[in-house]
DNA sequence: CTCAAGTAGTTGAAAGTTCAACATATTTTC
DNA sequence: GAAAATATGTTGAACTTTCAACTACTTGAG
């Protein structure tokens, strides 16, 4: 676990601040902006992305735990949002006849032309307030700073 | 707005596409991680984020709205959390004599406690899982990259 | 002064998420 | 090959967040 001893906190320095809160804000309000922007759509970005994996998975049918692994949810938000999605129609549930206690979502033809519908507006977002701000050795840099961060979130997990 | 006319779309080429991608991946793991780190202390991003605001005001008090904005929440979600946080102790609410549509949230001892007992923890876990990992001109580059975004978000502003 | 428009904040209901418990099936172990 | 341990996925309840409506107050125009 982080901190927690009781040695004297190492306080951010104000370089370290200010990189940290623009991070942190900016981030939230890009988040925000790209919801905003995918409503047009009528769809979340995790629905985009539950789309968006499917789309991609062969046959466009994915085992649901697969899946939530793929869009970071946990499994029991993924089974209730399917339980919409399926409502609306995008994807429907397949019994996995090999293992007995699986299933795989579906995406339906109805669900693929949501997706498409929604793509390019959304990769336009995600480029216009993001990607395009970035010069190529920024893109580097970025890279490397959240491949970084991930490897150390693997190597130092949170919890136990 | 973004997106959303007839031009064939300007996807992301392999670069701009792990550049996002592992940004927002990383972020979102990162977020999970610090959360998860603070709930040793009973508290979420947001209630410690709305705590340290209030540490920081003058009398430790801030009108409602106000801390709304800082915290980056919506009124009404903040006016629900300051609900649970009132039954937790850590702040109570007061009248403003001035405005008398107005409120104060005002932090309470016990409050003041808990914050101080949080931060330490909390900024150890920043600083592990993402500062030390910048080097000064990481630092840079990701300060300039996001204050790019924040900018550019205010000039142009997601829906209507 | 008075009325219209705007601002502060809360509320309850709807929607979304988390949590723990559960049913069922598979895998491992002895 | 049975029993124990694990894995898949769902469920309902508790909690959180969003949304739209609302009250009460302030501000500004004429």
């Amino acid at each position: 676990m982080a901190g927690q001893n009781g040695t004297t906190p190492r306080w951010l320095n104000p370089a370290e601040m200010k990189a940290w809160r623009r991070y942190i804000i900016a981030s939230r309000r890009l988040i925000e902006a790209l919801d905003a922007d995918l409503e047009n759509h009528e769809l979340s970005m995790a629905d985009y992305e539950v789309l968006a994996q499917l789309s991609d998975a062969p046959e466009r049918k994915m085992r649901m735990s697969e899946l939530a692994d793929v869009a970071m949810l946990s499994r029991s938000r993924l089974s209730h949002r399917i339980k919409v999605m399926e409502k609306a129609g995008w994807v429907k549930r397949e019994a996995c006849p090999i293992d007995k206690r699986g299933f795989f979502a579906v995406m339906t033809a109805k669900g693929l032309k949501a997706i498409v519908a929604a793509a390019p507006d959304h990769v336009e977002s995600v480029r216009s307030r993001f990607i395009d701000l970035l010069s190529k050795e920024d893109q580097r840099v970025l890279s490397e700073i959240f491949e970084r961060v991930t490897f150390s979130l693997k190597t130092n997990p949170p919890q136990e």
